[in-house]
DNA sequence: TGTTATCCTTAGTAATTTGATAGGCATTAA
DNA sequence: TTAATGCCTATCAAATTACTAAGGATAACA
Protein backbone atom coordinates (compact mmCIF):
# COMPACT_ATOMS: atom_id res chain seq x y z
CA UNK A 1 0.00 0.00 0.00
CA UNK A 2 1.37 3.03 -1.04
CA UNK A 3 0.95 6.69 -2.61
CA UNK A 4 1.97 6.70 -5.53
CA UNK A 5 3.96 8.97 -7.98
CA UNK A 6 0.58 10.52 -9.33
CA UNK A 7 -0.75 11.40 -6.35
CA UNK A 8 2.97 13.05 -5.86
CA UNK A 9 3.73 14.26 -8.78
CA UNK A 10 -0.42 15.86 -8.78
CA UNK A 11 1.17 17.97 -5.54
CA UNK A 12 4.41 18.42 -7.20
CA UNK A 13 2.61 20.65 -10.03
CA UNK A 14 -0.05 21.90 -7.95
CA UNK A 15 2.38 23.27 -5.45
CA UNK A 16 4.01 24.80 -8.55
CA UNK A 17 0.99 26.29 -9.91
CA UNK A 18 0.26 27.73 -6.46
CA UNK A 19 3.83 29.51 -5.95
CA UNK A 20 2.96 30.91 -9.84
CA UNK A 21 -0.63 32.12 -8.59
CA UNK A 22 -1.29 35.47 -10.05
CA UNK A 23 1.26 35.85 -12.32
CA UNK A 24 -0.24 33.99 -15.29
CA UNK A 25 -0.07 30.62 -16.71
CA UNK A 26 2.89 27.44 -16.72
CA UNK A 27 3.94 25.16 -18.81
CA UNK A 28 4.10 21.80 -18.06
CA UNK A 29 7.32 21.62 -20.01
CA UNK A 30 8.42 23.92 -17.09
CA UNK A 31 7.13 21.94 -14.51
CA UNK A 32 8.42 19.25 -15.68
CA UNK A 33 12.14 20.64 -16.44
CA UNK A 34 11.86 22.12 -12.86
CA UNK A 35 11.90 18.63 -11.09
CA UNK A 36 13.24 16.60 -13.79
CA UNK A 37 10.13 14.41 -14.60
CA UNK A 38 8.40 13.52 -18.18
CA UNK A 39 6.41 16.26 -19.89
CA UNK A 40 4.12 13.57 -20.94
CA UNK A 41 3.31 11.52 -17.70
CA UNK A 42 2.55 14.87 -16.20
CA UNK A 43 -0.24 15.41 -19.22
CA UNK A 44 -1.50 12.19 -18.13
CA UNK A 45 -1.91 13.58 -14.65
CA UNK A 46 -3.03 16.84 -15.07
CA UNK A 47 -6.22 15.60 -17.47
CA UNK A 48 -8.39 14.46 -14.40
CA UNK A 49 -7.43 17.35 -12.60
CA UNK A 50 -8.23 19.71 -15.15
CA UNK A 51 -11.64 17.50 -15.61
CA UNK A 52 -12.32 17.95 -11.43
CA UNK A 53 -12.21 21.92 -12.28
CA UNK A 54 -8.77 22.24 -10.18
CA UNK A 55 -6.80 23.66 -12.75
CA UNK A 56 -7.65 25.74 -16.01
CA UNK A 57 -5.77 25.76 -19.08
CA UNK A 58 -4.59 27.94 -21.60
CA UNK A 59 -3.76 26.99 -24.92
CA UNK A 60 -1.63 27.95 -27.59
CA UNK A 61 1.85 29.58 -27.59
CA UNK A 62 2.63 31.12 -24.40
CA UNK A 63 -0.20 29.00 -22.85
CA UNK A 64 -0.08 26.43 -19.27
CA UNK A 65 -2.05 26.20 -17.01
CA UNK A 66 -3.46 28.13 -13.95
CA UNK A 67 -4.94 27.18 -10.39
CA UNK A 68 -8.94 27.68 -10.23
CA UNK A 69 -9.13 29.08 -7.17
CA UNK A 70 -6.50 30.64 -4.49
CA UNK A 71 -4.22 28.30 -3.27
CA UNK A 72 -5.46 28.81 0.27
CA UNK A 73 -8.82 27.40 -1.35
CA UNK A 74 -7.69 24.28 -2.45
CA UNK A 75 -6.55 21.62 -0.36
CA UNK A 76 -4.52 18.22 -0.30
CA UNK A 77 -7.69 16.28 -0.50
CA UNK A 78 -8.62 17.91 -3.40
CA UNK A 79 -5.85 16.77 -5.71
CA UNK A 80 -4.95 13.21 -4.13
CA UNK A 81 -8.72 12.31 -4.44
CA UNK A 82 -8.44 13.40 -7.76
CA UNK A 83 -5.24 10.85 -8.69
CA UNK A 84 -5.25 8.59 -5.98
CA UNK A 85 -9.00 7.35 -6.53
CA UNK A 86 -10.59 5.62 -3.57
CA UNK A 87 -8.40 5.06 -0.45
CA UNK A 88 -9.29 2.12 1.92
CA UNK A 89 -11.32 0.83 -0.13
CA UNK A 90 -13.72 -1.25 2.36
CA UNK A 91 -16.79 -0.82 0.91
CA UNK A 92 -19.26 -3.52 0.22
CA UNK A 93 -17.76 -5.13 3.25
CA UNK A 94 -18.52 -8.25 4.81
CA UNK A 95 -20.56 -8.77 7.59
CA UNK A 96 -18.33 -11.03 8.68
CA UNK A 97 -15.74 -7.49 8.96
CA UNK A 98 -18.02 -6.27 10.69
CA UNK A 99 -15.14 -6.04 13.34
CA UNK A 100 -12.94 -4.36 11.31
CA UNK A 101 -15.21 -1.32 10.40
CA UNK A 102 -14.20 0.64 13.52
CA UNK A 103 -10.59 0.34 12.57
CA UNK A 104 -11.26 1.73 8.65
CA UNK A 105 -13.39 4.34 9.84
CA UNK A 106 -10.95 5.58 12.22
CA UNK A 107 -7.99 5.49 9.34
CA UNK A 108 -10.47 6.91 7.05
CA UNK A 109 -11.23 10.01 9.45
CA UNK A 110 -7.60 10.87 10.50
CA UNK A 111 -6.45 10.48 6.90
CA UNK A 112 -9.62 12.64 5.50
CA UNK A 113 -8.73 15.03 8.54
CA UNK A 114 -4.93 15.96 7.43
CA UNK A 115 -6.12 16.16 4.21
CA UNK A 116 -8.71 18.66 4.23
CA UNK A 117 -7.01 20.59 6.77
CA UNK A 118 -3.57 21.14 4.79
CA UNK A 119 -3.57 23.85 1.54
CA UNK A 120 -1.66 24.36 -1.43
CA UNK A 121 -0.85 27.55 0.39
CA UNK A 122 0.81 25.89 3.42
CA UNK A 123 2.70 23.49 1.04
CA UNK A 124 4.16 26.01 -1.60
CA UNK A 125 4.80 28.30 1.14
CA UNK A 126 6.78 25.73 3.31
CA UNK A 127 8.89 24.85 0.70
CA UNK A 128 12.76 24.54 1.72
CA UNK A 129 13.19 24.16 5.38
CA UNK A 130 15.17 21.11 4.68
CA UNK A 131 14.93 18.67 6.70
CA UNK A 132 17.58 16.31 7.67
CA UNK A 133 17.66 13.67 5.31
CA UNK A 134 17.19 9.89 6.04
CA UNK A 135 14.01 10.23 7.33
CA UNK A 136 11.28 7.50 6.96
CA UNK A 137 7.67 7.50 5.68
CA UNK A 138 6.71 3.92 6.43
CA UNK A 139 4.09 3.24 8.63
CA UNK B 1 -4.80 3.92 -3.48
CA UNK B 2 -6.38 1.18 -1.05
CA UNK B 3 -6.21 -1.47 1.53
CA UNK B 4 -5.96 -4.45 -0.23
CA UNK B 5 -7.76 -7.88 0.97
CA UNK B 6 -4.09 -9.40 1.69
CA UNK B 7 -4.49 -6.44 5.38
CA UNK B 8 -8.70 -7.31 5.30
CA UNK B 9 -7.83 -10.96 5.06
CA UNK B 10 -5.09 -11.19 7.36
CA UNK B 11 -6.90 -8.81 10.07
CA UNK B 12 -10.37 -11.43 9.74
CA UNK B 13 -7.60 -14.30 10.61
CA UNK B 14 -6.31 -12.72 13.52
CA UNK B 15 -9.39 -11.36 14.95
CA UNK B 16 -10.78 -15.11 14.85
CA UNK B 17 -7.63 -15.99 16.59
CA UNK B 18 -7.92 -13.39 19.22
CA UNK B 19 -11.84 -15.00 20.01
CA UNK B 20 -10.03 -18.59 20.16
CA UNK B 21 -7.22 -16.98 22.06
CA UNK B 22 -6.68 -20.02 25.54
CA UNK B 23 -8.95 -22.56 23.79
CA UNK B 24 -5.83 -24.61 21.54
CA UNK B 25 -5.46 -24.21 17.98
CA UNK B 26 -7.73 -22.96 15.28
CA UNK B 27 -7.26 -24.47 12.06
CA UNK B 28 -7.23 -22.21 8.75
CA UNK B 29 -9.82 -24.30 7.65
CA UNK B 30 -12.12 -23.70 9.97
CA UNK B 31 -11.15 -19.73 9.18
CA UNK B 32 -11.48 -19.67 5.62
CA UNK B 33 -15.53 -21.66 6.00
CA UNK B 34 -16.54 -19.42 8.20
CA UNK B 35 -15.65 -16.32 6.17
CA UNK B 36 -16.30 -17.99 2.47
CA UNK B 37 -12.38 -17.05 2.03
CA UNK B 38 -10.17 -19.16 -0.07
CA UNK B 39 -8.14 -21.67 2.37
CA UNK B 40 -5.56 -21.45 0.07
CA UNK B 41 -5.16 -17.81 -0.78
CA UNK B 42 -5.71 -17.56 3.18
CA UNK B 43 -2.39 -19.85 4.07
CA UNK B 44 -0.27 -17.54 1.72
CA UNK B 45 -1.31 -14.84 4.33
CA UNK B 46 -0.80 -16.25 7.36
CA UNK B 47 3.20 -17.61 6.08
CA UNK B 48 4.37 -13.91 6.72
CA UNK B 49 2.61 -13.33 9.53
CA UNK B 50 3.86 -16.64 11.21
CA UNK B 51 7.35 -15.44 10.21
CA UNK B 52 6.98 -12.28 12.04
CA UNK B 53 5.99 -14.15 15.20
CA UNK B 54 2.71 -13.02 15.62
CA UNK B 55 0.99 -16.36 15.37
CA UNK B 56 2.54 -20.18 16.27
CA UNK B 57 1.49 -22.93 14.61
CA UNK B 58 0.69 -26.66 15.32
CA UNK B 59 1.67 -28.89 13.24
CA UNK B 60 -0.46 -32.61 12.21
CA UNK B 61 -4.10 -33.45 12.84
CA UNK B 62 -5.84 -30.93 14.97
CA UNK B 63 -3.40 -28.51 14.64
CA UNK B 64 -3.98 -24.79 13.86
CA UNK B 65 -2.81 -21.57 14.67
CA UNK B 66 -2.58 -19.72 17.78
CA UNK B 67 -1.80 -15.98 18.45
CA UNK B 68 2.04 -15.77 19.92
CA UNK B 69 0.77 -13.42 22.17
CA UNK B 70 -2.32 -11.88 23.95
CA UNK B 71 -4.60 -10.16 21.86
CA UNK B 72 -4.40 -6.98 23.89
CA UNK B 73 -0.78 -6.91 22.89
CA UNK B 74 -1.67 -7.26 19.25
CA UNK B 75 -1.91 -4.27 17.39
CA UNK B 76 -3.78 -3.69 14.31
CA UNK B 77 -0.38 -1.93 12.91
CA UNK B 78 1.75 -5.36 13.45
CA UNK B 79 -0.78 -7.09 11.12
CA UNK B 80 -0.72 -4.57 8.42
CA UNK B 81 2.68 -3.86 8.69
CA UNK B 82 3.30 -7.39 8.02
CA UNK B 83 0.95 -7.75 4.93
CA UNK B 84 0.48 -4.64 3.23
CA UNK B 85 4.01 -3.81 3.42
CA UNK B 86 5.17 -0.44 3.50
CA UNK B 87 3.01 2.30 3.52
CA UNK B 88 2.86 5.50 2.16
CA UNK B 89 6.36 4.98 -0.01
CA UNK B 90 7.66 8.77 0.01
CA UNK B 91 11.25 7.08 0.85
CA UNK B 92 14.31 8.77 -1.70
CA UNK B 93 11.85 12.18 -1.86
CA UNK B 94 13.53 14.11 -4.26
CA UNK B 95 14.55 17.66 -3.19
CA UNK B 96 11.79 19.16 -5.34
CA UNK B 97 9.39 17.44 -3.05
CA UNK B 98 10.93 18.95 -0.08
CA UNK B 99 7.32 20.75 0.10
CA UNK B 100 5.35 17.37 0.56
CA UNK B 101 6.81 16.60 3.33
CA UNK B 102 5.30 17.90 5.96
CA UNK B 103 1.90 16.66 4.67
CA UNK B 104 2.99 13.09 3.93
CA UNK B 105 4.75 12.86 7.73
CA UNK B 106 1.45 14.38 9.37
CA UNK B 107 -0.50 11.57 7.12
CA UNK B 108 1.82 8.52 8.30
CA UNK B 109 1.34 10.13 11.89
CA UNK B 110 -1.90 10.30 11.81
CA UNK B 111 -2.31 6.33 10.52
CA UNK B 112 0.26 5.51 12.91
CA UNK B 113 -1.72 6.52 15.52
CA UNK B 114 -4.97 4.85 14.82
CA UNK B 115 -3.01 1.82 13.95
CA UNK B 116 -1.04 1.63 16.93
CA UNK B 117 -3.86 1.87 19.24
CA UNK B 118 -6.45 -0.38 18.24
CA UNK B 119 -5.64 -3.74 19.42
CA UNK B 120 -7.28 -7.23 18.33
CA UNK B 121 -8.72 -7.35 21.43
CA UNK B 122 -10.53 -4.20 20.60
CA UNK B 123 -11.58 -5.30 17.17
CA UNK B 124 -12.16 -9.28 18.94
CA UNK B 125 -15.10 -7.59 21.14
CA UNK B 126 -16.39 -5.20 18.93
CA UNK B 127 -17.70 -7.80 17.39
CA UNK B 128 -21.62 -7.44 15.53
CA UNK B 129 -22.58 -4.15 16.80
CA UNK B 130 -23.97 -3.72 13.32
CA UNK B 131 -24.14 -0.44 11.96
CA UNK B 132 -26.50 0.38 8.93
CA UNK B 133 -25.61 -0.51 6.02
CA UNK B 134 -23.95 1.62 3.05
CA UNK B 135 -21.68 3.70 4.79
CA UNK B 136 -18.81 4.60 2.48
CA UNK B 137 -15.27 3.85 2.62
CA UNK B 138 -13.42 6.79 0.40
CA UNK B 139 -11.91 9.42 2.23
C1' DT C 1 0.29 34.11 -43.10
C1' DG C 2 3.43 30.94 -41.26
C1' DT C 3 5.86 29.26 -37.38
C1' DT C 4 6.18 27.74 -32.99
C1' DA C 5 4.79 26.75 -28.43
C1' DT C 6 1.62 24.81 -26.05
C1' DC C 7 -2.49 21.98 -24.80
C1' DC C 8 -5.05 17.69 -25.84
C1' DT C 9 -6.09 12.83 -27.02
C1' DT C 10 -5.34 8.10 -27.90
C1' DA C 11 -2.69 4.10 -28.02
C1' DG C 12 0.70 0.92 -26.54
C1' DT C 13 3.69 -1.45 -23.19
C1' DA C 14 6.88 -3.53 -19.69
C1' DA C 15 6.95 -4.36 -14.89
C1' DT C 16 4.63 -5.15 -10.79
C1' DT C 17 0.89 -6.35 -7.75
C1' DT C 18 -3.31 -8.67 -6.66
C1' DG C 19 -5.99 -12.45 -5.77
C1' DA C 20 -6.18 -16.26 -6.34
C1' DT C 21 -5.70 -21.87 -7.95
C1' DA C 22 -3.16 -26.33 -8.07
C1' DG C 23 -0.38 -29.99 -6.57
C1' DG C 24 1.92 -32.26 -3.43
C1' DC C 25 5.11 -33.06 0.73
C1' DA C 26 5.65 -33.02 6.03
C1' DT C 27 3.84 -33.72 10.45
C1' DT C 28 1.06 -35.46 14.10
C1' DA C 29 -3.33 -37.03 16.75
C1' DA C 30 -6.20 -40.76 17.11
C1' DT D 1 -2.23 -46.53 9.40
C1' DT D 2 -5.21 -42.93 8.28
C1' DA D 3 -6.89 -38.49 8.19
C1' DA D 4 -6.32 -33.78 9.25
C1' DT D 5 -3.68 -30.30 9.17
C1' DG D 6 0.39 -27.18 8.22
C1' DC D 7 3.95 -26.02 4.65
C1' DC D 8 6.00 -25.05 0.14
C1' DT D 9 6.37 -23.97 -4.73
C1' DA D 10 4.66 -22.93 -9.00
C1' DT D 11 1.42 -20.88 -12.09
C1' DC D 12 -1.77 -17.45 -13.80
C1' DA D 13 -5.34 -13.92 -15.27
C1' DA D 14 -6.58 -9.33 -14.37
C1' DA D 15 -5.58 -4.91 -12.89
C1' DT D 16 -2.52 -1.14 -11.96
C1' DT D 17 1.57 1.65 -12.49
C1' DA D 18 4.63 4.41 -14.81
C1' DC D 19 5.70 5.47 -18.42
C1' DT D 20 6.70 6.25 -24.05
C1' DA D 21 5.04 7.47 -28.68
C1' DA D 22 2.57 9.87 -32.18
C1' DG D 23 0.16 13.27 -33.72
C1' DG D 24 -3.80 16.73 -33.88
C1' DA D 25 -5.87 21.37 -32.16
C1' DT D 26 -5.21 25.98 -30.76
C1' DA D 27 -3.41 30.48 -30.33
C1' DA D 28 0.44 34.03 -29.81
C1' DC D 29 3.58 36.36 -32.43
C1' DA D 30 6.79 37.62 -36.17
Amino acid sequence: MKISTKGRYGLTIMIELAKNFGEGPTSLKAIAQANNLSEHYLEQLIAPLRNAGLVKSIRGAYGGYILANEPAKITAGDVIRVLEGPIIIVEGIEDEEAAQKELWIRIRDAIRNVLDNTTLEDLANHSTDSEPEGYMFYI
